[in-house]
DNA sequence: ATGAAAGCGCTAACAT
DNA sequence: ATGTTAGCGCTTTCAT
């Protein structure tokens, strides 16, 4: 009932002809007439063929193809994804993104897996984004964007996450803040480890004393972030935080979501900042202030030097130390502001 | 220098047994003493193998894999695309996104396509997302999501056009608004019809004399949507309509651009509403009231679906006429307010 | 101009 | 328990 694939083999039956012949026709080969040539591709046309991807890159070296591998397909990879698909738009190349099924608690390696299982068949060049190893050993030309780990070898995209923290933390004291929490990231991602340099940076340089600042373990896990958050929030008034930045949106939003519980305001009792701009930032009450990442951008950036690579493939050696780094910046929004004259005195709840 | 990708028969040749063997160890098949397969695991990690996706799926039948084919990765499709991760995520099932060249002109068929060039090899299930076609076969499961046309023989999850545009028009009115105008969409497409529908639906129920009444082609097209709402806009104060809804966020902004530009202020002399609550409709100022689709969630709906349909490939029949309509929301942000009371009396410019 | 055959990396009958 | 072999769909020599 369900019609099976129409494989090359049927329509060179159909046509009266050997697959090699159809194969010619195809890729546009010598060799075939004018007359047959045109038999076959009315008989492709009637059935509809379309050659098989995966036997046309088994069999070939080039396949079109490039591929943007990702531990997960989240908000964060998603954004270089469509960065990736802007800059291929329009031309010879096709995209796959590939997310292998996790297997469990697999958070390093991923990539060497991901790549092994496509390279030297599925696809021509490759996209890591947020890998965690970046020595990796590939036959085909690979860019990381924001790599975890901090040297590398390959190619590498990523945005000045030092800078972005130290924005944050001007921020808040900009508003007036004097005691201030940073709910932090993950400790084995150099982003995290980044950003938390950062904003001890721009503290230190305002010379507020380390007797104001507190920090709490958020591993960019909503989960995580909440516990800190809740054990941040109940303290004693006088004792509490005014202002929190957190080491992503996720966490950010978390920390938001404790404080309400808590009867507190956003920003009227707590200022939160938050880090990536991620689209939910800005759709939530009251809207995530952030520093933004211009993922997208990354994105572009890593498939216009993939794309570079690809092309130069045979005759360059591979460039060395190739690492793009794009600006972040303080998108302002509602939950930040100066805090209350004498903090937790206008809580009513 | 670069090591070529190492394959099974390496992984053999190095352990000292034959391809087949190897392979029995790496699918846990029986027929393989302890000892061989503790010493072929053994070369597997030191060589770090990893069996060809490619290859495997060329012989195999089942391959774990779930595709999402898309005609291009834009926010839409991007959103979809992580609602189907986030089913997925934690399953056996790995997920490939796939985005072919363009073909230049080619709005119509890439479904097809993808779908023979995928399917019975690579993947064991699709989501179409937003594809022209509905009627297609194939010999895997398929369900497509908010597709164009109307009539599909496949599963299919969409939101409800209709209602959002109902609502739409019951905010307007509802503001107080008796002059309103549509930018419309694309013709051919259902959900733009079907949101023009749910409009028109609104004002008759209100009994809003068609007087009142404005349709002008917007196409989803920013380009088109600028002249028609300069067209509009650019009418005397007395018939200028004091509100607009334009089918989809992309025109609603560039409505607003333009009447800025007019010298209009939005929304006190002019409320605009848009749908799909795309990122952008919360981040520009002022925030863009509008009819939100649950994009992401149409994607977990859509893998469900899938799912389910690939545990029962075997035993059940295809059941026909499956068709899963999300609800839409009315966002109310501040580019709608009343009209004012003499309509383009405020008018300063 | 056309076709037969090998082989890409892998798995599964089928020997042994 | 292990190896041999055929074949998935395709492209590409190499005959004819």
């Amino acid at each position: 009932m369900i019609p099976p694939r129409v494989t090359i083999r049927e329509v060179a039956q159909a046509a009266g002809v050997s697959v090699a012949t159809v194969s010619k026709v195809l890729n546009d080969r010598y060799g075939v007439s004018e007359a047959t040539a045109n038999r076959v591709r009315g008989v492709i046309a009637d059935l509809g063929y379309e050659s098989s991807l995966v036997a046309r890159s088994l069999r070939n070296q080039k396949t079109n193809v490039i591929g943007v591998l990702v531990a997960d397909l989240e908000p964060f990879s998603a954004e270089v994804l469509k960065g990736v698909a802007d800059v291929l738009r329009g031309t010879e190349y096709e995209l796959v993104a590939y997310a292998g099924a996790a297997r469990l608690g697999e958070h390093v390696g991923w990539e060497r897996r991901h790549l092994n299982r496509l390279s030297g068949t599925l696809i021509d060049g490759a996209v890591l984004v947020t890998p965690t190893v970046t020595d990796v050993v590939a036959n085909i030309p690979v860019v990381a964007v924001d790599p975890h780990a901090g040297r590398s070898d390959i190619p590498t995209v990523d945005s000045d996450n030092s800078r972005g923290g130290y924005l944050a933390a001007q921020h808040l004291l900009a508003l007036g803040h004097r005691r201030i929490a940073m709910v932090t990231g993950r400790p084995d991602l150099m982003s995290s480890q980044l950003r938390e340099d950062g904003f001890r940076a721009a503290l230190s340089d305002a010379h507020l004393p380390s007797s104001g600042l507190q920090f709490v373990p958020g591993g960019y896990d909503p989960a995580i972030a909440r516990e800190s958050a809740h054990a941040l929030l109940t303290m004693p008034p006088g004792l509490r935080p005014t202002a929190v930045f957190a080491a992503n949106d996720a966490t950010a939003l978390a920390t938001i979501d404790v404080a309400r519980s808590l009867g507190l305001r956003v920003p009227d009792d707590l200022s939160v900042i938050g880090f990536d701009n991620v689209p939910d930032a800005a759709m939530c009450t009251p809207g995530l202030t952030t520093i933004e990442q211009p993922i997208r951008e990354m994105g572009r950036r890593a498939a216009l030097l993939l794309i570079e690579r690809l092309h130069a493939a045979d005759l360059a050696p591979v460039p060395s130390g190739i690492h793009v780094r794009l600006d972040t910046r303080l998108v302002p929004r509602a939950s930040t502001a100066a805090p209350a004259l004498v903090p937790g005195s206008v809580r009513l709840g």
